[in-house]
DNA sequence: AAGCCGTGGATCATT
DNA sequence: TCCACGGCTT
């Protein structure tokens, strides 16, 4: 909600006065909150109100444990969003706050924008009584607003984008006189994004990290970065968190007035908070009372460099004991904070998340009440046993257990398949798709909104789109280039952002020569110059510069048109409608034009944009309140009016559900992500984990998930080995499919009944033969293996099964959760009937994987010829081939010769 | 101002 | 392999 217009409450349902509420508000006649408020309290004991009646136990317990610190551990389709919202409705509805002295954070619009839906429709009444429910960022955003002053800036400040970030750093790296080539903007902005994650001012970053940019000169640089922000009068995303904290810090009074302000604060998805918003929190969260005798605030943390402190000039001082209200009631100190996550969720690490802030969280707020929910309404028996048999391979988690009590004796396994390549996976998942879709015996079919493929990175999404192109089967993506990001929209923007704010020199900059207007390099650079000189905007340089013979005629004349184009939209910007003045500008600028004169392919889609821009500026009601919305909130509503299959990253699908979910790409260096184990070492592994485990519970009733053994990357075809996140499933609840038929695949099946188990602390998930007298598709299998993929698979795998046993495990190697059964593993080795599967070892014995060839050996490869072996490392072969000099190949390329 | 070429990079991606 | 970007040419 834009509130630049009205930075204070509404006073509608704001305490009076801002004293405290000991009173439900006895204003405001007729239904409403205060109604209600009032109707709660007439019958205090009497009967449970109806908004509680739905919840299970642990859902009213959250709800009701209004007071002291709570912490709501909230697994997968648990029903998390609606305790929330619930709690909060009690909280109004018992008058124990107003509206206003309610704190609620979220992490994303979305979230925040659900959340006040549903509130609303609790309490009957649209909310916007709830003027301090919003992301962390739109929250320090109107605090900001509020006491610009105090952190150094004036309250009509900017809020830079990321592109406005990267042009003003890249500004600065070539005033040092550095090469911009040598060290690349963007890398910097990213930088100093996850220093202000962290809370650090330019004084406080880890000095190796202040050396290793720009000459060691990063320091400087993000010194320098924020004075500029400062002379802009502009601010970036991370600001909106580390100022607030600062401001607090340095001004204890104001903190105290928030204090007293809010009685209840909420926290949604606490495992995603990072060390800024931790911060943040705690310093709303704590009373002066409480006894926190080991503060990270304080500077109590081991890497916490300086006491994490923000400032720009000089480090701040130490939190000091905030005393002054010292005569407040105990009950008055209580921390009513309420933080609902999910730490086996938390895949957000390396963006800053620190999921330790939810795991320490007893340790925070000491006697902090702690509650579970465990029973899920979402998935089925076999989806919730697969997804808690996964995650509990991850060490230091808090420990939670989803079961259902609806068991469906229909429900089908989890899927695994397998497939050759990844086209071949993706036309087997089309085909599924198509088959789902076709009506089943009882004429039900399923909706292609109810499924969606969920890939660990976007490069695999192609393969779908192009698939379901061929099949005219109707997809959505989730997570393309978002409608703010568009060169059109950004331009735009930049033209109301001039209009509205003057001194938006980054704006003034983008747009000035957009459409071309003869103002090149040179003349920008004298405007820039004049402009730093006097300390003055540039439009304003602009203003005084044309009336000088210092620019020649031709640019003179074009920048003078500029300036009094600006100055004349400014003057109309009170008394114009907004959508239309937005209209004048496109015009009279040029712009739209621009793109009218343009014959590229996007240039209509580009226009239509545009005028998709204006429509939506419709619902603000100013101008400014529209930027301010655009600056915080960077995506748009998805239509979801057609029915479509949603291909998402697993990322972007937390939080959404589906009957049916494809997870394509199980494989070892794509899931877990190569990277990610290089990068993040074990909790780099468990944090992947976690974005298994949120993949697999987004399913209700179906869950498939592929393998393929050879997949394309950066070009190359790599031979791949099936995910060891595959292993880690139960087999009682996981089948293996059948090769198909048509796709010629290779197909596996588990070992089934052998009621083994018992070496295993989690049950063992062993993929193993199927000579075993089990009863899945008995038979069925062994006329599947023609192909010669499927030969070389063997071979490949059988060689490195050997390797592997002979001397890996032998040397000590980690095998986690196997069961060590050394004749079942006599058994499948080697057997035809032995399923790829049980390359599975492989991935999870060793962490390369071994290559067939020996040093020395000859090969021969398709492109390069014959040669010979002269390095191994992993799966990647060093060969100096007889014509083509040495070259590095993978093994997967050549064959012995 | 448009187009060609060489280079580098290539998980996830909110605010 | 393939794309995006910057620098260069025309």
């Amino acid at each position: 909600m834009p509130d630049m217009s009205d930075p204070f409450d509404l006073p509608f349902f704001d305490e009076p006065g801002g004293e405290p509420a000991p009173n439900p508000p006895a204003r405001k006649a007729g239904g409403g909150i205060a109604a209600r408020a009032m109707a709660a309290r007439r019958g205090p004991q009497a009967q449970t109100p109806d908004y509680v009646s739905g919840l299970n136990p642990e859902q009213r317990l959250a709800v009701e444990t209004t007071e002291g610190p709570v912490l709501v551990l909230a697994g997968a389709g648990t029903g998390k969003t609606r305790v929330l919202t619930t709690r909060i409705a009690h909280i109004l509805a018992t008058g124990r706050a107003y509206p206003s002295q309610i704190l609620a954070v979220t992490f994303t619009n979305k979230a925040a924008r659900e959340m006040k839906t549903r509130i609303g429709v609790l309490v009957g009444e649209a909310v916007e009584g709830m003027p301090w429910l919003g992301t962390f960022h739109s929250i320090g955003v109107k605090l900001l607003r509020r006491h610009a002053e105090l952190a150094g800036l004036r309250s009509n400040f900017t809020i830079l984008d990321t592109d406005d970030v990267i042009r003003l750093i890249k500004q600065l790296i070539q005033a040092e006189g550095l090469d911009d080539k040598r060290w690349p903007a963007r890398q910097f902005a990213m930088m100093i994004d996850g220093w202000k994650n962290k809370g650090y001012g330019p004084k406080d970053i880890p000095e190796g990290d202040a050396r290793s940019f720009a000459n060691g000169k990063g320091r400087e640089l993000y010194q320098a970065y924020q004075d500029r922000l400062k002379t802009l009068n502009a601010c970036d995303f991370g600001d909106l968190l580390c100022l607030p904290i600062r401001m607090f810090r340095e001004h204890p009074d104001v903190l105290a007035e928030y204090h007293r302000k809010f009685k209840y604060i909420l926290v949604d998805e606490y495992q995603d908070t990072n060390t800024a918003q931790y911060m943040w929190l705690r310093l709303l969260a704590q009373r002066p009372k409480a006894e926190r005798p080991t503060s990270p605030l304080r500077g109590g943390r081991a890497e916490g460099a300086g006491g994490g402190s923000l400032g720009t000039e000089g480090p701040p001082p130490l939190t000091p004991p905030l005393q002054g209200e010292g005569d407040a009631a105990a009950s008055e100190n209580r921390v009513n904070l309420c933080c609902v996550g999910d730490d086996d969720q938390s895949i957000y690490g390396w963006r800053g998340a620190e999921v330790d802030n939810i795991l320490r969280f007893e340790k925070d707020f000491p006697g902090a009440a702690v509650i579970r929910l465990e029973r899920n309404y979402r998935s089925t028996a076999h989806i919730l046993a697969t997804a808690s048999h996964l995650i509990a391979h991850n060490e230091g988690r808090l420990g939670k257990t989803l079961f259902t009590e609806h068991s469906d004796p229909d429900a089908s396994k989890v899927m695994v398949h397998a497939a050759w390549d990844s086209e071949e996976e993706a036309r087997a998942v089309g085909e599924t798709i198509e088959q789902l879709q076709r009506p089943d015996r009882e004429g039900r079919r399923h909706n292609l909104n109810d499924m969606a493929i969920l890939v660990r990175a976007s490069f695999q999404m192609r393969e779908f789109e192009d698939r379901f192109v061929t099949l005219g089967l109707n997809y959505r993506v989730i997570g393309g280039p978002r409608f703010y990001e568009r060169q059109e929209i950004r331009d735009a923007m930049a033209y109301f952002r001039v209009v509205a704010q003057p001194a938006d020199d980054l704006a003034f900059e983008r747009i000035v020569n957009t459409p071309k207007r003869g103002l090149g390099e040179t003349t920008i650079r004298q405007l820039h110059d004049i402009a730093r000189a006097r300390g003055v905007p540039m439009l304003t340089a602009a203003e005084d510069i044309v009336e000088t013979e210092e620019l020649k005629a031709k640019p003179r004349a074009s920048l003078r048109n500029v300036v009094e184009n600006f100055r004349r939209w400014q003057k109309m910007l009170d008394n114009t409608p907004h959508t239309e003045l937005a209209e004048i500008i496109f015009e009279e600028s040029g712009y739209t034009d621009m793109w009218k004169n343009d014959r590229s392919a996007e240039a209509p889609g580009r226009l239509e944009n545009l005028k998709e821009l204006i429509r939506s500026m419709e619902e603000y009601e100013s101008l400014r309140s529209f930027l301010e919305h655009v600056a915080l909130v960077m995506d748009t509503e998805q239509n979801a009016e057609q029915d479509a299959v949603t291909i998402m990253t697993l990322h972007s699908a937390k939080g959404l559900e589906y009957e049916t979910v494809f997870l394509p790409g199980w494989e070892e260096g794509l899931f877990p992500h190569q990277r990610s184990l290089d990068e993040g070492g074990r909790s780099g592994l468990e944090e992947e984990r976690r974005l298994a485990y949120v993949g697999v519970t987004r399913a209700k009733k179906n869950l498939h998930i592929w393998f393929v053994s050879n997949r394309r990357i950066h070009g190359l075809w790599q031979s791949t080995i099936p995910s060891r996140f595959l292993d880690e499933l139960p087999e009682a609840h996981v089948d293996v499919a059948e090769a198909g038929s048509s796709y010629g695949g290779y197909g596996g099946a588990f070992a089934q009944g052998r009621g083994g188990n018992r070496q295993n602390p989690y049950g063992a998930s062993r993929f193993d033969s199927v000579g075993s007298g089990n009863n899945a598709g008995s038979g069925s299998f062994s006329n599947t293996y023609a192909t010669p993929g499927w030969a070389r698979a063997q071979a490949n795998k059988t060689a490195a099964t050997d390797r592997n046993w002979g001397t890996r495990s032998g040397a000590g190697v980690e095998r986690i959760g196997y069961g060590e059964t050394d004749s079942q593993r006599g058994a499948g080795r080697g057997s035809v009937k032995t399923r790829t599967i049980e390359g599975e070892l492989i991935a999870k014995s060793t962490m390369d994987t071994p290559s067939a060839f020996s040093v020395g050996d000859r090969v021969f490869h398709q492109k390069f010829g014959n040669g010979n072996v002269a390095a191994i490392e992993g799966n990647k072969l060093t060969i100096d081939f007889d014509k083509a000099g040495q070259k590095r190949v993978l093994d997967g390329f050549v064959t012995g010769v």
